[in-house]
DNA sequence: TCCTATCTGTGAATTATTTCACAGATAGGA
DNA sequence: TCCTATCTGTGAAATAATTCACAGATAGGA
């Protein structure tokens, strides 16, 4: 169980988890590496390679169990157990996210939202906990939050995220343009849409355009070189 | 100059650029590998043979030319050309993208936003034009748009990515959490809120944690096999 | 001008990941 | 029960990406 699982391999599984618990809700009990090839687009060779890292799932002649697939995956990365995140700063990016529906972000419970403007927070008017800046630490450690979703601006990013660490945070989604300096017992995925713009342009100059190679998750585990963690 | 890079590289470079880009409001001339590697948190290995795929940058006892260095990855890529680009879908999180100040796109230009809710529309005050959902089409190819970013709820997300390519956009950045039917001709790249959570949970699960390892550049090109484009 | 310290550029070696190909397992029918 | 068609599971082979290590280039000082 704890083998080590090549970090490419992890998104492909985590999309698959995704795909197969959307597809719970109908009726479908089995499905095979074929027909989750067509609705994830990565090949079935990789996708039984990674199960295969996996602890046997239940399969036979008509392909995987979806219930024992969801639950392989879901054991063996701790999506089962629900979660506790937040989102610091509250201006329209972070209110979008903080407005998501429950559904959306099933599995994580978002339990409190920064700023570090009074006047902004006293406007809004949602359920979920709002604090001050200076409370960030305090609240990530009482409160027993894991991830947080790094909406401030620029120049706030890297003392909220020093704040949040300082609270015990696991995790950071920043989606402030700003490279965070890596620490140790931190992960961090970035998500700069100027950079994701940027990558689109650029494919489009490669020749030919590679549409046909690629990972299959999402943003970036953040690159640190052990020397320089602080 | 047609080479062709591996992806990876290519989420580096763009790294890269964007570092050096905004370092170059300061006065500094010259850049070494390792400076930007504390930058950047790519390896000075990585960043030097990434550059030896490109043409020679001008470089020296002192590193490299901010100069050269950002003109020659831009004209790699294009950045150097301004593209026109859309948002589709206006509610809360398609707001705060097309809200954004135009610096925080530099090299991108909104020129259009679409919805299929006339009421949200009469209600927006935005300098971007605003045209319905039946118009993307017709709008897209009459105002060269290259790029699409997609923000519509899921149920709507296919048949917009629909129209849009229809209309002959290049690529999207799909904020809604669907997997968009692979097409020839169209790149995608996915920003998935819940996936990057997920992610983050089973990166945590590993055992060591993968700090060390691990891309650089941001979400996914989309996986698709060339036998099922359509 | 020559020497030296610094930093790049890049083939070669290493390591990681993907793809292949086929043996084995299963379900369902004869 | 046995046979067959289907689909998984996984070492081995192939490919891709990263890291290494050092030759060569440059700037600045003696
Ligand atoms: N809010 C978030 O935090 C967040 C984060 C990540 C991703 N997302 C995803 O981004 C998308 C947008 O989220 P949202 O929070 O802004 O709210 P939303 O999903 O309610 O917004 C959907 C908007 O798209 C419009 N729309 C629907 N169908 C359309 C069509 N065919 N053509 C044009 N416009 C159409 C609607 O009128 C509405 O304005 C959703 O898919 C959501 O899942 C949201
Ligand atoms: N709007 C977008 O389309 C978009 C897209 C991608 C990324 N981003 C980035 O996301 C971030 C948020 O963008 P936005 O559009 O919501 O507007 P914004 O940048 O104006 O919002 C910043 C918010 O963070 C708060 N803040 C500032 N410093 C803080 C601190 N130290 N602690 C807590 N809160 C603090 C501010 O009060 C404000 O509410 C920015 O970094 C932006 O670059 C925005």
């Amino acid at each position: 169980m704890g083998k080590n699982i090549p970090v490419p391999a992890i998104e492909r599984l985590s999309k698959i988890y995704t795909v197969v618990s959307g597809l719970k809700k109908s009726d479908k009990k089995r499905i095979s590496s074929a027909e989750l090839e067509s609705l994830t687009g990565i090949q079935a060779h990789s996708i039984r390679k990674d199960l295969s890292l996996l602890s046997p799932v239940k399969s036979g002649k008509e392909g995987y169990s979806t219930d024992s697939l969801e639950e392989l995956v879901s054991a063996t990365f701790g999506f089962n157990r629900k979660r506790r995140i937040c989102v610091a700063g509250l201006d329209m990016l972070g209110m979008a996210i903080l407005n998501n529906p429950d559904s959306a972000l099933s599995g994580f419970e978002i339990a409190a939202g920064f700023d570090n403007s009074i006047n902004r927070m006293e406007m809004i008017t949602t359920k979920v906990p709002l604090y001050h800046f200076y409370e960030i630490e305090e609240t990530v450690r009482r409160l027993e939050i894991e991830f947080a979703i790094l909406a401030v601006d620029a120049e706030g990013a890297q003392k909220t995220a020093d704040r949040l660490l300082a609270g015990g945070i696991r995790g950071i989604l920043n989606f402030s343009p700003v490279i965070l300096e890596p620490k140790l017992n931190l992960l961090v995925r970035n998500i700069y849409l100027l950079e994701e713009l940027r990558l689109l342009s650029a494919l489009l100059a490669q020749d030919p355009v590679p549409l046909t190679r690629g990972q299959t998750g999402a943003a970036s585990p953040d690159k640190g070189n052990s020397e320089q963690y602080k």
